[in-house]
DNA sequence: ATTAGCACTCTAACAGTGAGAGTGCTAAAG
DNA sequence: CTTTAGCACTCTCACTGTTAGAGTGCTAAT
């Protein structure tokens, strides 16, 4: 970490103009620095001092004469040492009344899976002004409960997977064959009798064994269950939630189209986002993925702040704040973190 | 309607006005008109027919010597005109490739609600560069085809509702009892033999009505199946598609935050839509409402263009697009006229 | 009834100016 | 050797004045 490399002296200035151009969004110069923090340098020290932190690539003038601005370099700086600070000082208190009011909030509507995560992605960004984002639990790693199947029109069959976690799924299947009710139902006993407990995973991979194993199946209706459970398991894309961008356009970083349509087109992209998130999911603690930093071209010119859900200790899904680079990382961490806590203790009642 | 007092030749000049501005957002003057529509009149004529055309109360100028712009009233003249045009010569000649194409599209991922809406809406913004808007199959009108309920945790049980249309909803119940996945079964059954066949609806008063007539019902499971099935049935509140604003921020009508604010403000009310649309679920072809006849206030700068999709001839959803006043009408009405009749397509078989 | 002509108005674009903010460098002071 | 005061320099932004152009309304002539 190049960082290292900085004096105390120059870590208390990088953090101290950061700061600064988070919380108004104007090139700071060196006298506004002698003026706002007592350093009790002068201000040509400053100027020195920030013209270092240019040349290591840590802040960066948009023009000769104008004040200096920090890089995705001098964010990633400020947010480790956020990072250090928090762990030391646990700075919660005013919001412990937010928490458990949201939480009580959460309890109501988590019967509805929909509801619930857009309730969490809508209130992260009401009270952030950034774009919430909440990635569901992946029905893959989940177990089953039970299965049912139900006739439909014709040949075709709903299939409803109920796993621990509360997550339904339904899906019309095609079984080719004009099954009654009752095989349906015998078909549906047979495969949770044999898979009930399992996750979603080992039941895919489990079927695929012995369907190659057993070829010629001698049971028709043991042939058709393993076909259709196989159909009843290919989900289609992961669906993730994701706030609008109402509160965002208040964001003097977002106040021409321009930008807005970048942000917009970045999150446009469910899929991208749910790879991206999905690497965090077995991360600990807040993860932050500054600017320049993410993989995804998109997102190069944002920032992301994410946290994991659990059920006990077992990660469930993402939660997430996409921002300018200029974030309140504060903020955003602290939020996340926080509504991620609250989503944690809604499963595990 | 006031544009009946209008002469030939100011409706052909009001219709050009609308059309050029349309086109382009440029106020329009006599000149251009002179330059652009061979009436055969001078620019002078011109300009006193529109200085009538404002006293009336269907152009207006942004400023003194600038062009004139439509007000709403003159927009809906020209949408009226255009209804009128569009019965006689039915212009669709070139999208039956697209609709043929969109509506294989459709009927491959029919069998996921959410994903056929979602293409819609989004098929929709993308093409017309405005909102997208799809109001679901109201659950309540449909009828039932078989109910189904799980043992879940505890006292809790998942009803899953399969409707004629395919509509597929769950629900998370408290039965306040613990009751046997078995008991579970025999309620179930019970509740097809008795409802199946019937709508939502029907089945709901009836419901409420059976239960206060045998105040002591002698059956526990019966008086069980009954409060179970009541729950199920009252759902949440309806979803509603919209499309993500990344094409409408191309318009040059939305090219300030402002604006695009005020439009996201709109749409972020899912409730609103949801009446407003519903207000034109009976009505036949398609319906236009312009910017000041909105009924709900964030949506008087904005116009909402709407027809429904059938089954049969029984109307199931609503269809719309949301876009400025300034909106290429034409092409938002035939739009959202060919997709709904794909929607429809896609129900019927 | 229509149109040519003209005076009038308003906007948008452009260039020029000056204040202000901030820098880098140098030389003096600690 | 580090810090600071001083100063010349640069760049932006806001303001101003000016002008070209587009469009109007009115009047008088056709």
């Amino acid at each position: 970490m190049s960082s290292d490399m900085l004096d105390g002296r120059s870590k208390d200035i990088l953090y101290a103009v950061v700061e600064s151009y988070i919380s108004t969004p104007e090139p700071v110069g060196s006298r506004f620095i002698t003026k706002k923090y007592p350093f009790g340098f002068s201000s040509a020290t400053i100027r020195n001092i920030m013209a270092d932190l240019e040349d290591l690539g840590f802040l960066i003038q948009p023009h000769t004469s104008a004040g200096r601005v920090p890089t995705d370099k001098g964010y990633r700086f400020f947010v480790d040492a956020l990072l250090h600070k928090e762990r030391d000082s646990g700075q919660q208190e005013v919001p412990r009344e937010f928490a458990k009011q949201f939480t009580h909030k959460l309890e109501r509507i988590k019967t509805n899976m929909n509801a619930m995560f857009s309730e969490v992605t809508n209130t992260l960004s009401m009270m952030s002004n950034y774009v919430g984002v909440a990635m569901p639990p992946k029905s893959e790693k989940s177990t089953l409960k039970r299965l049912d199947l139900m006739k439909y029109k014709g040949s075709s069959v709903v299939a409803i997977l109920l796993t621990d976690e509360g997550i339904i799924k339904n899906r019309v299947l095609n079984v080719h064959a004009d099954l009654a009710q009752e095989d349906l139902t015998r078909i549906a006993e047979y495969l949770n009798a044999e898979y009930a407990g399992s996750t979603l995973d080992e039941i895919k991979s489990s079927l695929i064994k012995r369907m190659k194993h057993e070829k010629a199946l001698w049971d028709k209706l043991i042939a058709k269950a393993m076909e259709i459970c196989e159909q009843a398991l290919s989900f289609g894309e992961d669906d993730i939630f994701v706030s609008n961008l109402y509160d965002v356009m208040d964001l003097p970083d977002f106040s021409n189209i321009a930008r807005i349509k970048e942000l917009s087109r970045a999150i446009k992209d469910k899929h991208m986002i749910v790879s991206l998130l999905d690497d965090f999911i077995e991360a600990d603690g807040v993860n932050v993925v500054i600017g320049d930093e993410n993989p995804i071209e998109d997102l190069r010119r944002l920032s992301v702040v994410s946290s994991t859900y659990k059920e006990g200790d077992r990660p469930m899904g993402v939660i997430a704040l996409i921002g300018p680079t200029r974030m309140d990382y504060a903020k955003a961490i602290f939020m996340v973190d926080a509504v991620a806590k609250c989503v944690s203790r809604t499963f595990e009642s």
